[in-house]
RNA sequence: GCCACUGUAGCUCAGCGGUAGAGCAACGGUUUUGUAAACCGUCGGUCGUGGGUUCGAUUCCCACCGGUGGCUCCA
């Protein structure tokens, strides 16, 4: 292996980037040996946005020493040093780093005979290539913040300390990019859920803990009432299962054994041990084994939004995103082999048709295959790897496939959904389960009159209500359409005597179950329209004078645009019709 | 959990070895207002908790509890 950088101008523009960060990591250990000879050097490869480089150093970073280093990075890229690569036995390479305790041990894992070596100027690393020519060709970069790392990202390894640094071909889209994660920050749904009182985490009484307020429980409850009529329609049965249970369920269904790091400790009651529930699975099981089920019964579909509770680190824990406490928007899929096929089918479908009314802007699956180590037998697993593939092409989906990427009880689909800042989340999960029928033994008679194992499916399409809420926070900046927003309306009489024509037009709003409120206070209406904008209210209804005698309103929405006047009765239906295609 | 940073009024933040300050919010008053902030005033903090150093700690040190950014996995 060469520098086969020779043709770097050619190359497209995400090979280029990729090779810039590449460089950039690598100028950036340059600096840092410079700065502290005895440094010890990890991995420093290109990530998303830039790139990172793992040290083992005399003492902590501190913000400072990213300035210097900047500095040390800048002389090196402007000496426009070449970079040179060559392949080197593995001996030789085990001398130059003989005091690299990192690298040799990357050298002793490497299976070919040679090893990568590259190096500009007096500095040299063990590298399997992808650079630019010089180090003048790395673009515009900006060392960006300090973390610490886990050697290889196992927490029984030293803990070194990560240089995060951001890069792009130029300067004007460095810059683009800081403006993108600005704005990440002010639509951050932490800093929305308390500027619009959505939602509060009360870190005295138990952090990853969601208290809903007024708002955000309107917001919930906006969207369990349409994800309660989407499953009505769509054949599932709603059902309610306990909080806790005893230990023995835990037992038969395994979770003692692979999942307790996950689980609250447990509680006394009356001698015997109970759990909080981490998952609704053998809740619902439980629902179709207390009778004997027939065939003709299936498949049976139960869903609930089901609370959880699973114990996390507390490092992890972030706003709603990452939560100790959540409700999943659970469903158990129990079907027959013959119905495997339009079962899965009909759950893609599902998931796309409810998530198509958050304006996502695209959604695409990964296909997650049989692991190494997994229960089951093999025909099992393909005919459920099958289906699932075959409802997402059917679904014209695009999907990528992670080889022996599924859970040991069996495959799954995960979707991701693309959000209005251009970051990728993973709400919904279709996972197919043949560990928990074996575990508690699911049977029903087939028309043969024999016992037979349904398949079981478990799918939830919001993931968490909390993620997705905290997901649908940020994707639309606190400014909800209008089925959603917790206050649709905002009436604001212009004097004290506007104030009864504003009640009147609240009163018709209410009686259309339109969401408002009539703001009173004693200030002028250029502050109460900052107010009610401040809120991302949609509509802000203008009362004055005029509007009084003509029985209308001067409406304007959040987005600045003035609609003029328009009579009361024809808002009320303009509201309705905008609620009802949740657009 | 680990590493770094961090915790001062409801929010955003300043201050710093001599027991605290601003803006916004809240509350009261004056103003009765035409499309993103009227004016005046008032209230508000055992400076995260506990210990230590000191004549004296919000400030320095230690421990603990939180938060932020990372590290593995996951909704």
């Amino acid at each position: 292996m060469t520098n086969d950088a020779s043709g770097f101008s050619q190359l497209n523009e995400e090979e280029q980037l990729f090779r810039m960060r590449h460089s950039a990591a690598h100028i950036l250990a340059e600096a840092m040996l410079e700065k502290f000879p005895d440094a010890k050097y990890a991995i420093g490869p290109p990530v998303d946005d830039g790139f990172y480089y793992d040290f083992e150093l005399p003492r902590s970073l501190t913000p400072d020493d990213l300035v210097e280093l900047q500095k040390r990075m800048t002389q090196s890229v402007r000496a426009n040093l070449p970079i040179h690569g060559e392949q080197i036995d593995k001996d030789a390479a085990r001398e130059i780093f003989s005091d690299q305790p990192y690298k040799l041990e990357l050298i002793d894992e490497i299976e070919d005979s040679t090893v990568g070596h590259f190096s500009h100027g007096e500095f040299e690393d063990l590298c399997r290539g992808g650079h630019t020519e010089t180090t003048g060709q790395v673009g515009a970069f900006k060392l960006d913040r300090i973390a610490g790392a886990y050697w290889r990202g196992d927490e029984n390894n030293t803990m070194l300390q990560r240089v995060y640094g951001l890069l792009f071909s130029t300067e004007e889209e460095l810059a683009e990019y800081e403006e993108l994660r600005e704005q990440a920050r002010l639509n951050d749904h932490r800093r929305l859920g308390r500027e619009l009182d959505l939602f509060s985490t009360q870190e005295d009484y138990g952090p990853g803990l969601i208290y809903w307020h007024p708002k955000g429980a309107r917001l919930r409850v906006e969207i369990e009432d349409t994800w309660k009529q989407a499953h009505d329609e769509g054949g599932y049965d709603l059902v309610f299962t306990p909080h806790i249970g005893r230990s023995t369920l835990w037992e038969t269904s395994g979770h003692l054994d692979f999942f307790t790091e996950g689980m609250f400790s447990a509680m006394d009651v009356d001698g015997d041990d109970y759990y909080l529930k981490p998952m609704n699975c053998p809740f619902h099981i439980q629902i179709f084994k207390n009778d004997l089920r027939s065939y003709r019964e299936l498949p049976m579909r139960l869903a609930e939004l089901g609370t959880v509770y699973r114990y996390e680190r507390s490092g992890v824990l972030h706003g709603m995103l990452r939560v100790r406490g959540f409700t999943q928007d659970d469903a158990h899929i129990i079907c027959t082999p013959e119905q495997l096929d339009s079962e899965v089918d009909g759950v893609v479908r599902f998931v796309l048709d409810l998530l198509g009314l958050f304006n996502f802007e695209n959604i695409s699956a990964t296909l997650s295959t049989r692991p190494e180590k997994a229960v089951g037998d093999s025909s099992q697993w393909d005919r459920a790897e099958r289906a699932l593939r075959e409802a997402i092409e059917r679904a014209d989906l695009a999907y990528d496939v992670e080889d022996g990427g599924g859970a040991f009880y069996g495959p799954k689909i995960d979707f991701h959904l693309t959000d209005a800042l251009g970051r990728r989340w993973q709400c919904s999960t279709v996972q197919f389960d043949f560990n928990l029928p074996e575990r508690f033994d699911m049977s029903y008679v087939g028309d043969d009159g024999e016992p037979h194992r349904p398949f079981m499916v478990h799918r939830a399409l919001f993931g968490s209500i909390e993620r997705f809420v905290g997901i649908l926070i940020e994707h639309y900046g606190g400014a909800f359409p209008m089925w959603l927003a917790p206050v649709q309306v905002a009436i604001i009489p212009i004097a004290d005597r506007h104030l009864e024509h504003a009640n009147r037009i609240g009163t018709e709003l209410k009686a259309q179950g339109i969401r408002f409120n009539v703001d009173a206070a004693k200030e002028r209406m250029g502050n109460k329209i900052r107010r009610a904008q401040l809120q991302k209210i949609p509509y802000m209804l203008v009362v004055g004078d005029r509007e009084a005698e003509a029985d209308a309103a001067a409406v304007r929405t959040r987005t600045g645009d003035d609609l003029g006047e328009i009579p009361v009765r024809e808002l009320v239906d303009k509201f309705l019709a905008e609620i009802q295609s949740r657009s």
